[in-house]
DNA sequence: GCAGAATATACGCCATTCCATATATATGGT
DNA sequence: ACCATATATATGGAATGGCGTATATTCTGC
């Protein structure tokens, strides 16, 4: 579970990925449907680019009956993590970062609160 | 000179503008042919991404009289020198970096230090 | 088993990126 | 002015990457 790093920033590089990413190191948990409608994209386009992040090792997903969570890879290393923090840190305030968390705030129906796990 | 997280990462994304960034961090000012012999690169190659560096405001490049040395920019936001930072100290023990260091160190008749300034 | 919801993948298309070769520009020494 | 060295850019081709649509898979509730 090794990256190097230049396929990290590869994957940093694309602002779908970036905005889940730091979505995922603020909120933890986050499930595909929760991903779509914070960022207002549609599912396949995120399903792909989670799918880059998992392969890479970036993050780790768990399927809870019929959805499936994505959280930050707690394996990653220590470097990656800090590279996550430092970009939440300071772009985290700032479109489009700060409204995908106010879209999120919103969503209604959210999988984790709305039913029994 | 400000620079979106996504377009930072996009550039440290290829290795050889990684290199280039993570030499200069280490060794501070380099010359085009500084950095076209620790990379074993061709030198189109390397002014090339040099450029790409500059135009986003992440490199600052200096003539001095042939030469022309390139360091990180002084005002790159600080977020951005921690990310190369944390990442020259993760990384810069191993290939390729390691050797680009090597090979810097082994280069005869070097601009800053063969001739007066 | 079937219907519907959530997620994943396949496909074809377009945009971007990287490359090496060739050429242009700038500087210094004579 | 001329030549050599250092650096920059232009160009065309190959590879990569992102996109939306369509479809496949996996699960839940019945």
């Amino acid at each position: 579970m090794d990256i190097q790093p230049s396929q990290f920033f590869q994957l940093l590089s694309d602002e779908t990925r970036l905005r889940c990413l730091l979505l995922m190191q603020r909120e933890g948990e986050l499930c595909v449907c929760e991903l779509t409608h914070a960022l207002g994209a549609i599912q396949p386009k995120i399903s792909r680019h989670l799918a880059a992040l998992r392969d890479a090792g970036v993050v780790a997903d768990r399927r809870r009956g019929q959805w499936v969570f994505y959280r930050i890879h707690p394996d990653l290393p220590e470097w990656a993590r800090q590279v996550i923090r430092i970009t939440a840190a300071e772009a985290g305030e700032r479109p489009p970062f700060r409204e995908d968390r106010a879209a999120l705030a919103k969503m209604p129906n959210r999988p984790d609160t709305s039913c029994c796990s």
